[in-house]
DNA sequence: GCGTTATTAAACCAATAAGTTAATTAACTA
DNA sequence: TAGTTAATTAACTTATTGGTTTAATAACGC
């Protein structure tokens, strides 16, 4: 669910800018050209999610950045690392050999 | 694009399949309880978004896994890392204080 | 209590997503 | 050439998403 949270742009601006403090649903909406209410629902999304977290501030909810789900993103990209490691190294070995052969095996068309 | 494409469970499950090595359509449909056609059809969602490509061998179209994009997310995570790191430090300062105190201060209710 | 401010809920709409079946394309095999 | 296998395209259905507007809820300031 996370990643799919994750997926509108919209939503992922508004976790930008909660990485930079705690932000009221209408002070998160101002930057955007859509209805406060369609920011509330966006919010909605990220707090079933588990990206965010209101609180109650008399009629305010402050809204903040909670880390779990995205640590858990960077957990699951944790089996590719290894991966494209492995490319990037395969690439270095390339280059490498070219590097050595100086060009005199260009068997390009 | 990259996030959207990640968001679906079946396409998660074929990147990870196509992480120990390549695979033709069919035998990626293989494990999934729908058609050859909708599998068909989110190889063409993750080659869209970068997350894969195909090859061509006779009638098959080998699939492999590309990694540009998942090193993108990850750079895109890297900006939160330090957020949760933060937190984390937060939390060790708080248990450590805790342990200092010895409880002595304890205004639970 | 009354109006204002902040937020959510309800009802609706258009576009997209995820699946289906049937038809098409393309390359192998005999 | 005919038949088989691999994959894609087309047309369609249903559910979900991202937005809207209007109404409701709740707490503040007077």
């Amino acid at each position: 669910m996370t990643l799919s949270a994750l997926a509108d742009p919209t939503r992922r601006a508004i976790l930008a800018r909660l990485a930079t403090g705690e932000a009221s649903v209408s002070e998160l909406a101002e930057p955007f050209d859509m209805s406060l209410v369609a920011v509330s629902k966006h919010l909605k999304v990220l707090e079933k999610a588990g990206l965010i977290s209101k609180g109650r501030e008399a009629q305010w909810r402050p809204c903040r950045l909670e880390t779990k789900p995205l640590m858990q993103v960077d957990d699951w990209l944790e089996g590719y690392r290894q991966f494209w490691n492995e490319n990037l190294d395969r690439l270095e070995a390339y280059a490498a050999a070219l590097q050595q052969e100086g060009g005199a095996d260009d068997r390009s068309k």
